[in-house]
DNA sequence: GTCTATAGGTTGATAGAC
DNA sequence: GTCTATCAACCTATAGAC
């Protein structure tokens, strides 16, 4: 009956195992988080895992894949929701904050994956980093609207800049606590940076 | 006799290991990386590690600490050894070239300490950081003349743009490859970021 | 200084009871 | 679906020969 309408237990349990590993992951990487742990975290045994997953590279995909695809949906979400005639550098500040909202307090899944990318066997690094060159593409158009239309500084390369502020951003997670700042206001100071 | 001028073989041989295990820190994270795999990649048992270090954990701080005060070094030296008349943005400039420059071709050090931290027991973890603090000042103060000439915008807040340029830097080593862009360049763009 | 050997514990994964 | 029990491989660290 509620096939449809709400998440079947053995969904619920997956999650619970996701949100295990996605924290414990984010906490000590790839390597070093073993599967007795995240087992408990989520209120299981080691064990039992393995009816959910093959594997633990399995679930680390998991992980990974939830962090992209929360990301890339939480940034497009948040820029479709503007006034249509919104302006590209406001469309830029919006997806700004919805990836720093995101990464600061919504969610290990994102931290995790960018953590533990480096540290996966080759095959799953590549699958995730393709998924995040999408994402990236999103960003990539943004910008390149922006120059088009010359509201940013007209030296700026594109594929620097892109990086750069990707860079910025992701990097947050290392520092951010409780400084006094909110993810709306760096997203202001981004803004700030690179209009012209 | 060559005591001071040149290294003792039991100060290089601890520089092999140290090598290695900043390669493999960089590559695989702390946990992750063996002592075996260590050892073989400097040439060695893993039973002989323990004549030059006590434990893993003071390993990894070893190259923690290298990893920090190399940066530090290379970058204090690139702003002293331009003229004393050098305006702010000029020195600021030559500290983002001189940062991303030992980042993305001279040292695994810096890399895996920006990798490792948070996998490392506490008690590394805050000494590194507190190092980490200390470089981190230095371009505070670079950014705070800046802001006291207005040859930065205004409205910039300066924890929130220290933080955001940190970040900027310290992520480029997780896609910066063979772009075409050279460190050089993208201390440039940074500078350009910056400017009012 | 480096080796071999090994202790004692943890790991990912599997098998079978319930 | 989850448990317990277990395997073989691996881990950090130590001891003692050379």
């Amino acid at each position: 009956m509620s096939t449809v309408t709400s998440p079947s237990k053995s969904a619920q349990t997956r999650t619970r195992i996701l949100d295990a590993a996605a924290s414990l992951f984010r906490q000590v990487g790839y390597g070093a988080a073993s599967l007795r742990d995240i087992a408990q975290k989520a209120d299981m045994q080691a064990g039992s895992l393995y009816y959910h997953f093959d594997s633990k590279d399995e679930l680390a995909e998991a992980v990974m894949l939830a962090g992209v695809e929360g990301s890339d949906a939480a940034v497009r979400g948040a820029v479709a929701a503007l006034s249509p005639d919104a302006s590209v550098l406001d469309r830029l500040e919006a997806a700004f904050e919805a990836h720093l909202t995101f990464l600061l307090s919504r969610s290990d899944y994102a931290v995790a994956m960018l953590r533990m990318l480096h540290q996966t066997p080759n095959s799953i690094q590549q699958r995730t980093l393709e998924r995040q060159r999408d994402f990236g593409r999103f960003f990539g158009e943004l910008f390149e609207m922006a120059k088009k239309e010359g509201v940013i500084k007209p030296a700026l390369d594109l594929s620097a800049l892109r990086m750069l502020i990707f860079g910025a951003m992701n990097w947050a997670p290392e520092w951010y606590s409780d400084s006094g700042l909110t993810p709306s206001d760096l997203a202001a100071q981004l803004r700030l940076l690179i209009e012209s």
